[in-house]
DNA sequence: GACATTATATAGATTATCGATATATAATAT
DNA sequence: ATATTATATATCGATAATCTATATAATGTC
């Protein structure tokens, strides 16, 4: 299936947060991991991923550090503070919040199972 | 709660569809209506309904009369087309596709509930 | 008469994401 | 040797969706 990309739009910084909040990432993993976690739903693109980390790092959401790879390119990993953790709680809440109204219009019982 | 209205993008067209499935409406109403089914999470503008219903009526997916009420501006009702109850099938199928991809990401049962 | 409410409509600004492109390294295939 | 594929980070311009602001118009209320 074919899913309407722009469904993603909001929700792509809470899922890369959900995914830091688990263990410290670099870039390539997430969109690896993502893709797998999601069953192949949401393939993040490398032109949406790195603008978003940058962002959320100036923020103070995320912090990273390079680690070196023995015949590796070195990577960038890419960990959690405790401001990116409120930031996630507030996007999940959120998105439950905007779920379940969705639900509820479309004629659901409004819980969005989380 | 302020929700981030950047998460309703892509999802609009398929709530106004679903208003207009179960009865026809004029603008102003299915503003309302939207408001009042979602209990005030979706505040739909105008600058957003206008131009997504004269996108669905050129595309054939809606269809409008115009009603007139006594000693009231006249209103312009809008009626789903069978074209458009097809349009709203693939969207909500999309819908709860995505939304139960998003719940797995989170670690929920990815059960959507509609 | 002034203002609020109902009702439709459009233009311009903002924001998110994507596609394309670029760089760099390593492994494998031709 | 050269090409291809996979890994890895990064930026830019285009596109799309929504919001804000504004305009128009009819009606009801203070």
């Amino acid at each position: 299936m074919k899913i309407d990309k722009s469904l993603l739009t909001g929700s792509t910084t809470m899922l890369i947060l959900k995914l830091l909040e688990q263990s410290d990432m670099y870039g390539y993993q997430m969109i690896e991991e993502l893709e797998k976690r999601s069953q192949n739903v949401f393939t993040l693109k490398a032109g949406t991923l790195y603008p978003i980390l940058h962002t959320l790092e100036q923020e103070g959401r995320i912090e990273s550090y390079t680690k070196e790879i023995p015949s590796k390119r070195p990577r960038k990993y890419y960990m959690i503070t405790k401001n990116g953790r409120k930031l996630l709680d507030e996007k999940k809440a959120e998105w439950q919040f905007y779920a379940t109204a969705v639900n509820q219009v479309l004629g659901g019982e409004g819980y969005v199972g989380v």
